[in-house]
DNA sequence: CGTATATACTTGCGATGTCAAGGATGTTAG
DNA sequence: CTAACATCCTTGACATCGCAAGTATATACG
């Protein structure tokens, strides 16, 4: 590549970043009409749901808070705000742990996996409406796949402890 | 291996879900890592730079401001309110629209103009490395393709006047 | 032990962005 | 002409989230 700036044209039509610019918009697009239909229905964030759905999902239900931000790409910071929300809903509880004063479990409740299991129902229909349906299978897949290779800075899977 | 309960794993091997997960966390991880590195060496925020980009390369290097959020996904609040700081850098002037005086011009200034130039030189190696190193030329064009399926809403053509 | 460092979490602050409401201007229909 | 409506933009109130700094606990090393 040249030094010269280039052109609209140029810019529009380089690989790398008609792809990133895609990428960009298809995010802020299809985020804001889920989020604000999660809103409108369970007044849930998008964020709230991610977190729930994988308490959900998790053994015993519950997760240490950073393995949940680290999951969910939330700063810690952030996992605190949206789990104090998600408690004063009491859709979560706190739980100590035994061995390491340090660490606060959050704990699903009955009450939070009932709202998880209806909010789900709407949603995965609206994921799949304005994210899934322009996609064949095998497009799908290969969405995946692709977006599989992109880093996610330090993902460790949840291991327990 | 195999349960009969549906596992926090098979949830995320589901082929729409699992793409849609990915989108979220790759989005997350990328624009975090990006939006540092900009503000760091350039005090921008992405979608300052995305502004910026879009005028530097408007004709005339300016735009409306309706046609700027519909291109940029931003709320028109969030334009004003964008614009409203690149204007108190000195990077972007307002004019007025002689034949409709409802609308607002976004100009850029030559400093702002400056500005850009210099955060491009940076930031498109930024996106390179962060969101397009994984991929081979094939696989951008591939991904590219891809989301360009999705729905933007309404974008329309941003129409001269 | 005791000090130094790492980890888990919380809190204050600031920045960004949305929504709802409002004002100003344009456009259309009666 | 006037009333009704649409469009462009701004503002106030609010929510979310990241960063930096602080507290509490754990671990490692002398």
């Amino acid at each position: 590549m040249s030094s010269q700036v280039l052109t609209a044209q140029q810019i529009a039509s380089e690989p790398g970043l008609s792809a990133w610019t895609r990428f960009l918009r298809a995010h802020a697009a299809v985020t804001r009409q889920l989020s604000s239909r999660l809103e409108a229905e369970h007044g849930l964030t998008l964020s709230d749901f991610d977190v729930l759905i994988q308490l959900y999902h998790a053994p015993g239900r519950q997760m240490r808070r950073v393995d949940l931000s680290r999951s969910v790409l939330l700063t810690a910071s952030g996992i605190t705000r949206l789990l104090d929300g998600l408690e004063r809903a009491g859709w979560v509880t706190k739980a100590r742990c035994a061995s390491d004063a340090r660490v606060t479990y959050a704990v699903l409740t009955d009450e939070g996996a009932a709202k998880c299991e209806a909010a789900q129902k709407t949603h995965l229909a609206d994921v799949e409406e304005l994210f899934g349906a322009p996609f064949t299978p095998e497009e799908r897949a290969q969405l995946a796949a692709l977006l599989g290779k992109l880093p996610l800075a330090h993902t460790s899977e949840a291991c327990s402890t």
